[in-house]
DNA sequence: TATATCGTATCTTTTGATGATACATATAGG
DNA sequence: CCTATATGTATCATCAAAAGATACGATATA
């Protein structure tokens, strides 16, 4: 099964979008994540709901960045899509009648949760201003 | 994106064959595993060349745990079944020319190898008998 | 009003996994 | 040996979820 892209893409939109001045199109925007206008919207739409850009209709419009990078930190972005699943593995079923599954089951969710609280921990200590290149680390 | 389930439904055959004396068919086990015998057969294979089960042909035959469940971590199935990918979540594709592009990759795939290791570490310290219900833990 | 742009519903396509089928191979037992 | 029972595996079919594509209404600018 192929991997979900989507956080990877969003914060690589997101950093041009500060590098912009003005508004930029879908259009342009979704070429440099190589889909098209219409899924790239689609995959902002949380970005927009949560207050980390807008978008304006019309001639001018585009999205514009409105929060700057030092406040948002990847696990912004991540919660802002859904909190999208993290793995690829899982359980098939719970039948709580075997114990032997419900063994099985726990063994392997524990190591799961703990490898979550591992991504949320990271993801929340990093900002996307430490993302941009050739910009030096705050400290 | 549906869940790989291939290790949890082979720790839960591996724990079910200990518990038998005789081989046990593919067409049984597959019902355990809410498959049939082809898929089965697909998913044991690296089992059986890893050697911790074996299998054999004719009227009687069946598979046979080959190794006792407390020689057997959970990273010794993982790793017989081909080291499934764990991770739901990717890069698009490296495009070494956009430095923006590096920096998200890195900052991604540096918190995917620390959950790589903890996956790894974790099963590495589990051994199926633990697994298995109404049996005291060893300490 | 004409044009550009977003928002989103809906349909199509793709893709990788899974399921199903078929058949060759091998073994046990009479 | 012959038959019945299993596995091993190649190949084809099915499926589901994601992604892509299209269409069109709404809105904003000038």
């Amino acid at each position: 099964m192929n991997r979900d892209t989507r956080l990877s893409d969003v914060l690589h939109v997101l950093l041009h979008l500060d590098q912009a001045s003005d508004p930029v199109t879908s259009q342009v925007l979704s070429q440099s994540m190589g889909t098209n206008p219409a899924v790239f919207r689609r995959t902002m739409a949380g970005l927009r709901e949560a207050g980390y850009v807008t978008s304006g209709k019309g001639p001018g419009g585009g999205w514009t960045l409105a929060v700057p990078l030092d406040q948002i930190s990847l696990l912004d972005v991540y919660t802002a899509l859904g909190c999208p699943n993290l793995f690829a593995i899982g359980s098939r079923s719970d039948n709580p009648d075997c114990l032997i599954e419900r063994n099985v089951n726990e063994a392997l969710a524990e190591t799961m949760r703990q490898a979550e609280s591992l991504f949320t921990e990271r993801f929340g200590a990093v900002t996307l201003d430490t993302l941009v290149p050739d910009r030096p680390l705050p400290n």
